[in-house]
DNA sequence: AATGAATGAGCGTTCATTCAT
DNA sequence: GATGAATGAACGCTCATTCAT
């Protein structure tokens, strides 16, 4: 069963499509995809050419409209598709935490090692996340919140178990969060890459939950 | 006296250029250069043309280039000047803190207030700094980092003055800080932005000094 | 079978390129190349525009850059494969001379043929051969060379042959005759062009091997 | 009396003008006649542009104006003014002459000196007259012809001495000599220029004289 | 007279998209 | 389905010319 096979549901009703889930034909959409995010990654979305995408994926130019609407619809199917698998696995590894804390380990963990182990990915999604502008499209906006749907939960769970603070903002223990995952992300796309991104993740997660400050002794006799 | 006025040192050596820094002449640069950030929030940069900024500025297509050297120039030079204008804000904020959690949520409060009193400065901003294909462009790069650099300073201060943690990695505290910051500005953007975004400076401080755990009465007895 | 095709080597590998030789698809190359000369012909080569060319040729502006890598490639391409053509011709009717006044009399014959026979071709190398500036240009400069040498081959071997003088500093030799044909289509150009430029040919080659001068009777005293 | 001022008989009906024939004003259109002709003469007239010939000339761009109606203006002035001035001394070298030959020799000398002695107008020259579109340009096809009514009158002088044949097409005897010199300037102009242009005359003379050929013996004998 | 900032028409070139094969 | 030649709208940029100072 093919990962990409959803993603049909999306433009089936507006275009000729080449329907035939399970056949050969369907590894070029796949591999126009892939293509595609290489050459975003490397110049940039509006910076790419169709030329570009077909000759990286190997087919001709026209071939890329048999299964896309236009340039755009490349971007916009590859997010629902990469949302699609990566929260999937990010679900998956939550679910495997025992505790909250361990939860939000695992969360970031996996995060940080989808996000290396697919480069291409990593440098559209930080890209295209921070578009602004373009971020009216709508899979692209739903992406942030599922994420954050998640993160409430586990928050949730913790203060349930009495080992995160009930008197927070949820709102902003969401962006903390979030925020600085994708910042670690970032520095380390626009480094050289030579160290370990998911090592990052212990010491990211114990900075978010016991924060800069000193444990203050006087709390106690107070 | 205008504040745009340090630009004309930047490219008088490459081009005849219309100086005469407090004549009427020079409101021509400073709006041209507003302008073209107000379309570039609205559209993006690629999708902003020179007419639309030409348009917008009130003056013909070929005045942009008595004062840009092209279209990319705009961008540098909105981001050279901002990013000073900016730092001196911030650093003047930092400095009239009394101790470091104070600097820090003075910076913090001033990031907050100068990104939405300037709406279209900060979606170029946070479109632009994440734009890793692109960010070769070196004013941009610099300016990520001496935003840290300042947040470095005030982590170091409050390590000494012993209101923050010494086993801290450097690096991640900074990506932490800016990270969030970041992503707060960034969902305000997204939003209706019916909130004020400054009111969100105490709470995200304490997240960040207290973070999200229960202090653990455990400590004590260790 | 197509006299453009060689020119497909040029470029076949900088660029993308529709190559099929003896189809249909190659006449636009072809077409193209004319309409430019046209063009070019008319309002000279800085005057000229792709969108006139394109015009001319019945393509979409577009098109040519399936075939040229920009405008000046244009007249590259021209000039190359019209350098090739012509003296493929002048050689030959060059060997078809019995003795070096024949030969050169048959190259000078066959170079206002050529001429006459396309005045745009003619038009355009008066006016590019003389561009010093542009000379720099290799294909053209080549050109002038191959005729000189030509003419050299000749003078060397009616030397030998006793009908033409050794005393003769032969780099002026060759300037002579350029330079006087060149003149005689120059002239013929910027006429009415209702003489037969061909005619020139045999009272151009007799002032040529005879000069302006009368015989001198002394010479045979000396 | 300046050289230049024959050159307001042209223009002054059609615009505003800065007349004032002996005032230093008129150095000022001296001065920019020869910065244009240097500036073509290093990029060609259509990659020339008003600013460089302004910055050449030491002038702001619309001073040129003041003198000149348009760009194409100031070629022609150059040409008409330089004709006259190249005219008069090629004029006075043939009178120096005491025969036709020597009145020829003249010419051809004090021809390649001018344009030995001023590289700008040669180059200038020698691109313009070969432009065959813009020679509708009157001024330019006039000097032509001025040129070639010397040599007329020079021939048909030979012709009465005894020193020129008779019968010769007197339209190809011109071109052979125009397109000869012509072509040794060419030359020249393309070559690192480290001969002396002048020393061609006396060969280049005996050339067109003698011609190529061997003086037939059997001449005498018939 | 002289300036040079401002103009905007015009051009070369690119590239997403189409469609005949 | 697959191709890739062809299209032409659109854009960045240049530069001759004008005109207020």
């Amino acid at each position: 069963m093919n990962e990409y096979s959803f993603i049909f549901q999306i433009n089936r009703a507006t275009r000729r499509f080449p329907i035939r889930i399970k056949g050969k034909t369907n590894d070029k959409h796949h591999r126009i995809l892939e293509a595609a995010v290489k050459v975003f990654a490397e110049k940039g979305f509006f910076q790419s050419t169709i030329s570009q995408i077909a000759k990286e994926a190997g087919v001709a130019d026209g071939t890329i409209y048999l299964y896309f609407k236009n340039k755009d619809d490349i971007l916009t199917q590859f997010f629902s598709y990469k949302t699609k698998l990566v929260f999937d696995r990010f679900k998956e590894a939550v679910e495997e935490g025992p505790n909250a804390i361990e939860k939000l380990r695992n969360l970031i963990r996996k995060h940080l090692e989808e996000f290396q182990r697919d480069r291409n990915m990593a440098v559209v999604y930080q890209t295209e996340t921070h578009q602004i502008t373009r971020m009216a499209e709508y899979q692209i906006k739903k992406m942030s919140k599922k994420y954050l749907d998640i993160v409430s939960e586990i928050v949730e769970q913790g203060q349930q178990e009495g080992s995160i603070r009930r008197s927070l903002y949820l709102g902003l223990v969401k962006r903390l969060i979030l925020g600085s995952v994708d910042e670690v992300i970032n520095t380390w796309l626009h480094s050289k890459k030579n160290y370990d991104l998911i090592s990052m993740a212990d010491p990211l997660v114990e900075l978010i939950i016991e924060g800069l400050g000193k444990k203050r002794e006087t709390d106690h006799s107070s």
